[in-house]
DNA sequence: GAACCATACTCAATGATATGACTATTCCTG
DNA sequence: CAGGAATAGTCATATCATTGAGTATGGTTC
């Protein structure tokens, strides 16, 4: 139940069609949520016949017709219901891990090459999260951002998602070069 | 199909049950995939119909018999086709972050309560990460025994697990301090 | 000796997620 | 003008995960 209230989270912001959304939940988003374009067409509809956004109908003619979505006093008053009540910590959930644990059994080496692609995947991801954030702040501080500005939440999401992604690479590599060093693999 | 993995990737370390595997699942191996006790004994017996372990029956006279698992050559060869192929990474997916996403437009008194219950949680597991840590590589420094080990997989994900809930610690001490300093909330 | 907890495991139902294939339109490039 | 990319969205299905309730045994505690 909780993809329908990223949605409604991230609607927050302004007025944003299915496919924006998509975009939204492949980048920005992705620092707290992800999901593919079918599952957030299928939230939109649920969320609309809900009451808890409201669409309305753009006529274009350079490109196919869209429609917007904005969060009605409903479906705000349901975004502070789930605020709430207490959330329940989710763990990692990642088949890398799930690979390391038994490295000890395998052959290292597939699993070396997975950790240094992931480390780069992760190094690119600070990159653009540190992007992110510089355009979220302007050209103030980070501490007068925070601060001051009157829409912290997704910098602050956009912080964790970097921390988590700084971590990840950190891990990566060290554990890479520690199995390339135990076990010498050619290439 | 990765639940699959983390079960036999957690049987290498030697035979379990079913009941143990939930043990081992809430704490240990909650560093990288969780699961409820239904999912583990319905995956071992879909693991065992492919042959890819093999139970055995224990009598036991002090308290109802169980059935140990062990993986075959199969299982292992399943785990090492499955560290093979390239892993998809894994993002966030957390309750918590989709109400600080929202939380400039909401009451900021709950989110605060359960970012500053977060962190006591998340400060609770890096201490048992650092248990198990310890527990692990015996009177060996870090350094010493992921060289010299040959059982280093578990310490690794612990690893990561650590570095996860540390920096979900420090994120959600930030956050609830710097809300508190710009919404005064009594109580 | 009644209540409760730990061990050991199962069934059923629902909800969430992932995968793949599909329909349109328009713009840009070669 | 053919092909591909970007925009905008839909349908169907299969697997995965979560929730809740149950069964059964034996040991411990009050």
């Amino acid at each position: 139940m909780a993809l329908r209230h990223a949605v409604l989270a991230v609607l927050l912001d302004g007025e944003y069609s299915g496919y924006q959304l998509t975009k939204i939940f492949d980048v920005s988003c992705s620092n707290f949520w992800y999901a593919v374009p079918q599952q957030l067409y299928a939230e939109l509809t649920k969320l609309e016949r809900a009451g808890l956004i409201t669409g309305r109908q753009v006529i274009q003619h350079d490109r196919p017709n869209k429609r917007l979505f904005t969060v009605t006093p409903a479906g705000l008053a349901e975004l502070a219901a789930f605020a709430a009540v207490p959330s329940k910590p989710s763990s990692i959930r990642e088949d890398l891990l799930v690979m390391v644990q038994a490295v000890d059994r395998l052959d290292p080496a597939p699993v070396i090459a997975q950790l240094e692609e992931r480390a780069v995947i992760a190094a690119a991801k600070v990159e653009l999260f540190d992007r992110m954030l510089r355009q979220l702040r302007g050209d103030l501080t980070e501490e007068a951002f925070l601060r001051e500005s009157d829409r912290i939440g997704p910098y602050l999401t956009c912080l964790r998602g970097r921390g988590f992604e700084q971590e990840n690479r950190e891990w990566c590599e060290r554990v890479a070069a520690l199995l390339r060093a135990r076990a010498p693999v050619p290439g």
